[in-house]
RNA sequence: GGGCCCGUAGCCUAGCAUGGAUAGGGCGUCGGCCUUCGGAGCCGAAGGUCCCGGGUUCAAAUCCCGGCGGGCCCA
C-alpha cells in the first residue's frame, strides 16, 4: 500500500501528537515533501497563537520511531511536510502494483451492487454524429469504471422508435418514393438520415397535405398495427443495426435495448398514472388552452412551480414524452409490478449477449439491488429530467438514486459548418448541429478521416508493414484519439468540433498516451534480466515522479466514485504518460548498470501495468506496436 | 420575464466539489536535443487584470452577493 498508507501514517503521526482531526493533502511541489498539513492552520485560531509557532512545535512533539514510511517532519511557514524513506516507499508502490496487477486500482465497493447506464439513446433514423460519440464514450468510460469499483453495470440503450421523427422516414419511404435499398456503398443509417430524412423534413415544411398525413403516420405507427407500423418496424431495425456498428468501433457495450413502443406496448404508464392520481399529484384541467389534459402538479416544486404545470396526457388522450419518461424511470427504479420481457437481438463484439424488449420474447431479466441509475442525456434536457425525478420522488421512489448525467454539446466550429455546405451569419461563432437539416458530422466519417491520417504516419514509420497491419493500427489511433477528445473536456463545457485541429496526433492527444505506451513496451521487450522492486540506491527525480504518480491511481478511483467525473481520470493518464517520457529520456534503463537496470525494469514494468489500466478505463486501446 | 451552465496567455484547457505555499498543460511562435531503450518524444524562451466590482477569511482562480459577455431551457 503506497500513497494510502502513508496518509494514514501521516494522520496516525499527528494524532498522537494532540491533532484531533488532522488534514493530511499531498504536497504540490516535492520541496514540500510526499504530504503535507495545514492543520497548524486550524490550530491557530483557537489557540491565538503564530501557525509557524505551532507547527514548530507539532514537528517536535511527532514521534518519527514507530513511523514505516516517513523519514522526517519538517515545519515551513506554518505547514508540516512529511518527507519518505524513497527506498522504503519505492519498494512498497511497486508490491502494490505487481501483487495487485490488473486489478491495480480497482476495488470492492460495488460488490453485491448494481449500476443502470443508459446512454446513446439515438432516435433510429439517421446515423451518429459526433454529439452522440460524446454521450456513447462518456456513458462507456463511466460503466467501465463503476465495473472497476466492483459493481454489477447493466447498460440500456432506450431506442425511440414511435416520435415523429420516425413517421418522417416512413414518410419519405412510403409517399415520396424512396427505395428501402440505399445508394451503392452507402449505409441504410447515413441513407435515411443524410437523405431521406431531410429531404422529408422539407417537403412536410412546404406541403401541409404531407404534415398532415404525417399525423397519420404518427397515430398509426402508435395504435401498433398497419402497413406503417409495419414498414416503421423494418426502418428502425435497420437503422439500429447499424447505429450499433459505429457504436462499436467506437468500443461501447449495451446490455438491453429498450424500445420505447413497449414501454407503451406493456402499459407501464397506466400503472405510474393511477398512483400519481392517488397520490393527489396529477388533476385534469377542465378550462383554459390545457382543458381535458392531465397535468402534473409542480406548484410545489421550489424552482419549476415558477414555470407552471406539466402535460403528461393530451386531451387526445396520448401521453406525452415526459409521461413516458416517468414510466420508463420506474421501472428502472424496480418501482413498477409489470416487466418487459426479452428477445436476443444479437452479441456484443466481447461476445456478451445484447436483450431486446419484446412482447413476443420469452426471456426474462430481473434487475435487482439497484443503487444508482445514470441516465446519460445532454444538458438540454435538464428541466424534463427534474420534472422525471420530481414525479418519481412523488410515487416514493427512491429518486435520490435517479441521475442526470448532464453533459454539454458539441457543436461546430465555422470552418467546419461551412465545409458542411452551411452558411454562418457574421457573429455566428458555433453553429449547432442539427439532424433535421442533416447539419452534422457524423462519427465514423469523423474516424475514417483520423485513421487516414494515422495510417500515413504509420506506415512512414513502417515501411515493412503491409496495409492490413498498418489500418489496425491506425484503426486503434482513430478511436482513441476521438474517444480521447470526447471524454477529457468538462462536462459542464460544450465542445466546438475543429476537425483539423482533431487531426493532429501530437501533444495532449490519445496517440501520445498510446505512442508512451509503445515504447515502455519496447524496452521491456529487448530486456532479459530480472525485474526487482529494490532500489539499489538514492532515486533520481524522475524516477520518484513517475512512482508518485502511480501511486495516485486508486485514490483517484475512489475518488470517481463520488463525483462520477471521467475527465481527472483522463487528465490522469497524460500526467502518467508525461512522467514516463521524462524518466524515459533521463534514466536510460538498458544501457544502465545491473542492479540499476533491474529496478527500472521493475519501473517499467509496474508503469504498463498502470498505464495499462487506466488506458483500458477510458476505452483508449492499448497498442503494442504502432 | 424566470431558471441553469460557461468565462483562466493569440487559441484550447487543468486546478474550483473538500480555500492553503511560485496558477499546471497542450496548440501556435522562437531556440536547442537523434554514434545510448522508437523524435507521435524531451529541454528552454516569450506569452496571465484567473471576465469586472464588492464581501467572507490569517489565506480566494476556488466560497457568497451584484454586474458584464456567451450558450441553453422554460414562458
Amino acid at each position: 500500500m503506497g500513497l494510502r498508507k502513508l496518509i494514514a501514517e501521516a494522520e496516525s503521526l499527528l494524532r498522537e501528537a494532540g491533532v484531533d482531526d488532522p488534514k493530511i493533502q499531498l504536497s504540490k511541489n516535492p520541496d514540500y515533501g510526499e504530504v503535507s498539513s495545514t492543520a497548524p492552520f486550524q490550530l491557530a485560531k483557537k489557540l491565538k497563537k503564530d501557525p509557524r509557532e505551532i507547527a514548530e512545535e507539532l514537528a517536535q512533539l511527532i514521534d518519527l520511531s514507530k513511523a514505516e514510511l516517513v523519514s522526517s517532519v519538517e515545519a515551513v511557514g506554518g505547514y508540516l511536510n512529511f518527507k519518505v524513506d524513497w527506498n522504503k516507499y519505492a519498494e512498497s508502490i511497486l508490491n502494490e502494483i505487481f501483487e495487485e496487477g490488473e486489478r491495480y486500482g480497482s476495488s470492492k465497493i460495488g460488490e453485491g451492487k448494481r449500476i443502470i447506464i443508459e446512454h446513446t439513446s439515438v432516435n433510429p433514423n439517421k446515423p451518429l454524429h459526433v454529439g452522440h460519440a460524446r454521450n456513447t464514450c462518456l456513458g462507456d468510460t463511466v460503466a467501465r469504471i463503476f465495473k472497476f469499483l466492483g459493481y454489477d453495470v447493466t447498460i440500456l440503450n432506450y431506442i425511440d422508435d414511435s416520435g415523429t421523427q420516425m413517421a418522417d422516414v416512413v414518410l419519405g419511404f412510403s409517399e415520396l418514393g424512396y427505395s428501402l435499398d440505399p445508394p451503392e456503398g452507402m449505409r441504410f443509417d447515413e441513407y435515411c438520415g443524410d437523405i431521406v430524412y431531410v429531404e422529408s423534413v422539407k417537403r412536410v415544411e412546404e406541403d401541409p397535405i404531407l404534415a398532415e398525413r404525417r399525423k397519420q403516420i404518427v397515430k398509426e405507427i402508435e395504435s401498433r398495427g398497419g402497413k406503417y407500423f409495419e414498414l416503421n418496424k423494418v426502418i428502425v431495425e435497420r437503422v439500429l443495426r447499424d447505429q450499433l456498428k459505429t457504436c462499436w468501433r467506437l468500443g461501447a457495450r449495451y446490455d438491453i435495448l429498450n424500445m420505447e413502443s413497449d414501454i407503451l406496448g406493456y402499459r407501464l404508464w397506466d400503472e405510474v398514472f393511477e398512483k400519481l392520481k392517488e397520490k393527489g399529484a396529477i388533476y385534469h384541467a377542465e378550462s383554459g388552452p390545457k382543458a381535458g389534459c392531465w397535468l402534473l402538479d409542480l406548484s410545489k416544486h421550489p424552482v419549476l412551480s415558477k414555470e407552471g404545470d406539466e402535460v403528461l396526457v393530451k386531451s387526445d388522450g396520448t401521453t406525452t414524452y415526459i409521461a413516458r419518461d416517468i414510466a420508463y424511470a420506474s421501472w428502472k427504479l424496480g418501482g413498477t409490478s409489470k416487466d418487459f420481457t426479452y428477445a436476443i437481438f444479437g452479441k456484443n463484439p466481447d461476445g456478451t449477449k445484447i436483450y431486446i424488449t419484446s412482447g413476443n420474447g420469452d426471456i426474462q431479466l430481473k434487475l435487482s439491488k439497484i443503487e444508482k441509475v445514470i441516465n446519460v442525456i445532454d444538458v438540454r434536457q435538464k428541466r424534463p429530467q427534474e420534472i422525471v425525478r420530481y414525479a418519481l420522488k412523488i410515487m416514493g421512489l427512491q429518486s435520490e438514486k435517479y441521475i442526470h448525467y448532464a453533459y454539454e454539446v458539441v457543436a461546430l466550429s465555422r470552418s467546419d459548418a461551412e465545409k458542411l455546405g452551411f452558411s454562418p451569419g457574421p457573429d455566428q461563432q458555433i453553429i449547432h448541429m442539427s439532424g433535421r437539416r442533416g447539419l452534422y458530422v457524423k462519427v465514423d466519417q469523423l474516424i475514417d478521416m483520423l485513421k487516414k491520417r494515422a495510417a500515413e504516419e504509420v506506415a512512414q514509420r513502417h515501411p515493412d508493414w503491409d496495409m492490413n497491419r498498418i489500418e489496425k493500427v491506425a484503426e486503434k489511433i482513430a478511436v482513441g484519439a476521438l474517444r480521447y477528445s470526447l471524454i477529457k473536456p468538462d462536462i459542464d463545457k460544450m465542445i466546438v468540433l475543429n476537425t483539423e485541429d482533431m487531426l493532429k496526433l501530437e501533444g495532449d492527444t490519445a496517440p501520445y498516451l498510446q505512442y508512451t505506451y509503445a515504447r515502455a513496451c519496447r524496452i521491456l521487450e529487448k530486456s532479459d534480466s530480472q525485474v526487482s522492486t529494490n532500489p539499489p540506491g538514492s532515486l533520481m527525480d524522475v524516477e520518484k515522479a513517475l512512482l508518485r504518480r502511480m501511486t495516485f491511481l486508486p485514490i483517484l478511483i475512489q475518488e470517481f466514485g463520488e463525483n462520477l467525473l471521467v475527465k481527472p481520470i483522463a487528465n490522469y493518464a497524460y500526467r502518467l504518460a508525461s512522467e514516463f517520457n521524462n524518466f524515459y529520456e533521463k534514466a536510460p534503463v538498458l544501457h544502465a548498470e545491473e542492479s540499476v537496470k533491474r529496478f527500472r525494469l521493475g519501473l517499467v514494468k509496474a508503469f504498463t501495468i498502470v498505464f495499462g489500466n487506466v488506458l483500458k478505463l477510458l476505452g483508449i486501446p492499448v497498442i503494442d506496436v504502432m
